[in-house]
DNA sequence: AGCACGCCGACT
DNA sequence: GTCGGCGTGCTC
């Protein structure tokens, strides 16, 4: 008798399942639980004297189920996953697996119709129709319900179904596979001399890991495109992840293009039977390259080589929600629990933690320093907006004229949606909050709403203070909206688009106002940080970031880091053919060493500087963080219940600092101490062993405790 | 997800 | 006393 570890579906915890059969990690059964039937996965066997329970209580698993197991390698890496990002296993799944694991009820059914029918047809025709299967490449159904019958084949494409969808096509199908076998766009785009070196060195090379460091417009995507083309036609298969999937329409377009039916696309909106769907296509072989956002790191992509991560530094990579996983660090853990896996990290302005382990030699450095089309440089130029009165110093509004004269496109970018970010009473000085969080209220001008970026709380604006009574208000903290409507008091006649993620909620949205400003049905394009990523618009010359500090001041050791990487990105929308770009920067603070770097285009030296610093401080990349938020609905002896957690992970060979009050002490109706953990590398290990334990043992009514790792986020 | 258990107030 | 409300914890 044999015992095993399972996933049982809908647990938050693991049981423990005997067997007379052999199961291997990944494989699915059904199992007895508390009386009713439920499918299971097998995560690993276990010894009986492991087994720190009452053993008359395991039950025996009832029988196997014949869906398409889970690779083993993904299993190592949720039990990976659950340990490093100290999360519950029943998230790691549910993050791995979104709605795939379920079996539901008209499945459940269908499972129950096959064991009957697997005791109506006996085993020797099912033996029959299988091996004919096995002789014959390509059969349309037709054949076989002559041969078999219609009970039995559609028995077994329920039973099997991907399996048989190998064999098994229809006549349309048959045509369909044979011009789609393969890459569909054989044309290769002409790559230039570093390009092709870039190519070959990941290719030639024995490292597992690559940083492709390749300033805008340096044709990244067009190395991915071909190592993925090459892997193909030798069986191989990749896995591309882009930060936000709706957000790059033409990527997207792209990449279809070159692979066709070969390419699965992950993405957020896909319904639980789309996603199965594509999850089977991809498990069983049928389609090779997968793109999508974070969780397509888990793709069980066949004879995987490249996990390509585009935009590396990008924040989003980060889950905000348990576990808090980083996709940089799976794709890296999945490479090494693999064979023959490369991770290929791209971006213009890297994160300064990947860039540390290039310059280690944990990653291979590889740079693209020439523009692709020999496009040139953009100028720089800054403004301080300390003498400037309002929003547009005079440098900015002359440059705006002269390019809506030329009939050239302007980009502007402010780091903020809303009207105005908070309504202050002249006469009491009250400022409105939100009931359920510890921040002002956004004003929305358009809707005439107040709402909140934290919780999603919002009514219907008065322009009377609650406090006082007085009509006094005003407006401060400046957001998009109201740079739209004072720009079109300025220019008039000029044709503006304000894209943010209030105003494009859907792919189709975006798309539209995409294509919109593409065809120069607007002069300015104005938004928030989601348009300063990765577009490329040819008549586009002047990029202006209206106001450089709002990323700068934010209480946060990577601001800096940030504010470099946004304003290169924005810069490189400008110019990107012919014509010469302009970028202009308004800044309180001209002389922040991340500005100046930024201007002065020196990534290195930013980097050195910043490096001294986070040594000295010991943060990342010299140092390890963890984030802890305990929170409560109830204020009342919260600080003293954060601190009895903060007392069983202490030890006094180290030191952690004590609770405090979040930044932002409530955020939904939940008031929040933080306990936050600096540490070197070995005792963080320590650390996160006693935060797992503690976690198991406390116990305190109406407390939840979140733990992030390596937090991006600090707030 | 279900279901038992048990702690409280309302009710014959 | 006991009926039932639902919060909590358990299911191998």
């Amino acid at each position: 008798m044999k015992y095993y570890v399972l996933y049982v579906e809908n647990t938050k915890s693991f049981f423990t399942y005997k067997s007379e059969e052999e199961y291997k990690p990944g494989e699915w059964c059904i199992v007895d639980f508390s009386g009713r039937k439920r499918s299971a996965v097998i995560l690993r066997e276990t010894e009986e004297d492991k087994i720190d329970f009452d053993i008359k209580k395991i039950k025996e698993i009832d029988s196997r189920a014949d869906i398409l197991s889970i690779p083993e390698d993904i299993i190592k890496l949720m039990d990976w996953m659950a340990v490093y990002y100290i999360s519950d296993y029943y998230n790691v799944i549910k993050t791995v697996f979104p709605g795939i694991l379920k079996l539901n009820y008209s499945q459940k059914a269908v499972f129950y119709k096959e064991l009957e029918n697997a005791e109506k047809y006996n085993s020797e025709t099912i033996k029959d129709f299988n091996d004919y299967m096995k002789k014959k490449k390509v059969v349309t159904s037709a054949t076989l319900i002559k041969k078999f019958g219609k009970d039995l084949v559609s028995y077994a494409q329920s039973k099997d179904a991907v399996k048989i969808e190998k064999h098994l096509v229809t006549k349309e199908n048959k045509i369909k596979e044979i011009e789609t076998d393969g890459i569909i766009n054989e044309t290769d785009i002409e790559l230039n001399e570093e390009q092709k070196n870039t190519v070959e060195a990941i290719e030639n090379g024995n490292n597992d890991y690559y940083l492709i460091k390749g300033i805008t417009g340096s044709g990244k995507t067009e190395v991915y495109i071909r190592l993925i083309k090459n892997a193909l036609k030798s069986g191989g298969g990749s896995i591309f992840l882009v930060p936000e999937i709706s957000l790059t329409p033409q990527m997207m377009d792209r990449l279809k293009r070159e692979f066709s039916n070969n390419v699965a696309l992950l993405h957020s909106r896909l319904t639980t039977k789309e996603r199965k769907e594509e999850w089977n296509a991809i498990k069983s072989g049928n389609k090779k390259v997968v793109i999508g956002a974070r969780s397509a790191v888990f793709a069980p992509v066949q004879n995987l080589k490249y996990i390509i991560l585009d935009e590396e530094h990008e924040t989003t990579y980060k889950q905000e929600s348990n576990p808090r996983y980083h996709t940089k660090n799976v794709a890296i853990k999945r490479a090494n629990l693999l064979e023959n896996v490369k991770v290929i990290l791209g971006s213009a302005t890297p994160s300064f933690d990947t860039y540390y382990q290039a310059k280690e030699g944990v990653i291979e450095l590889l740079e693209l320093k020439n523009r692709y089309n020999d496009a040139k440089k953009p100028v720089y130029d800054l403004v301080n907006l300390q003498n400037v009165n309002g929003n547009f110093s005079h440098e900015l509004l002359e440059k705006i004229s002269e390019k809506l004269l030329k009939n050239e496109q302007i980009i502007l970018i402010l780091n903020r949606k809303a009207f105005s970010t908070f309504i202050k009473c002249r006469d009491c000085g009250t400022v409105e909050t939100c009931p359920n969080c510890s921040i002002s209220l956004n004003y929305y001008r358009k809707e005439n709403k107040l709402k909140c970026h934290y919780c999603g709380y919002e009514k219907y604006f008065k322009p009377v203070c609650g406090n006082c009574g007085s009509k006094n208000l005003i407006h401060l903290g400046t957001g998009t909206e109201k740079i739209e409507l004072e720009l079109g008091e300025i220019f008039k006649d000029a044709r503006i688009l304000r894209i943010d993620s209030e105003n494009t909620k859907t792919q189709e949205q975006f798309e539209k106002m995409y294509n919109d400003f593409k065809n120069h049905k607007y002069d300015i394009l104005l938004g928030t940080q989601i348009i300063a990523k990765g577009f490329h618009f040819p008549n586009v010359t002047l990029v202006s970031i209206i106001n450089a500090d709002i990323i700068l001041n934010f209480p946060d050791f990577r601001a800096g880091e940030k504010t470099y990487q946004l304003l290169t990105q924005a810069s490189g929308r400008s110019g990107r053919e012919k014509k010469e770009g302009e970028v202009l920067i308004q800044t309180y603070d001209p002389d922040n060493d991340a500005i100046k770097k930024t201007i002065s285009d020196n990534y290195e030296g930013y980097y050195e500087n910043e490096m001294e610093i986070r040594k000295i401080l010991k943060y990342p990349p010299y140092g390890r963080i963890i984030n802890i938020v305990i929170s409560s609905e109830t204020e009342t002896g919260l600080k003293e219940k954060a601190e009895k957690f903060y007392n069983m992970i202490k030890e006094k060979n180290s030191f952690i600092p004590k609770p405090f009050k979040a930044p932002i002490y409530r955020i939904n109706n939940r008031y929040r101490y933080q306990i936050f953990i600096k540490s070197d590398r070995i005792s963080i290990n320590n650390i996160k062993h006693r935060i797992r334990s503690s976690l198991v043992n406390y116990r305190e009514k109406d407390v939840r405790i979140s733990v992030d790792v390596d937090p991006v986020n600090l707030l």
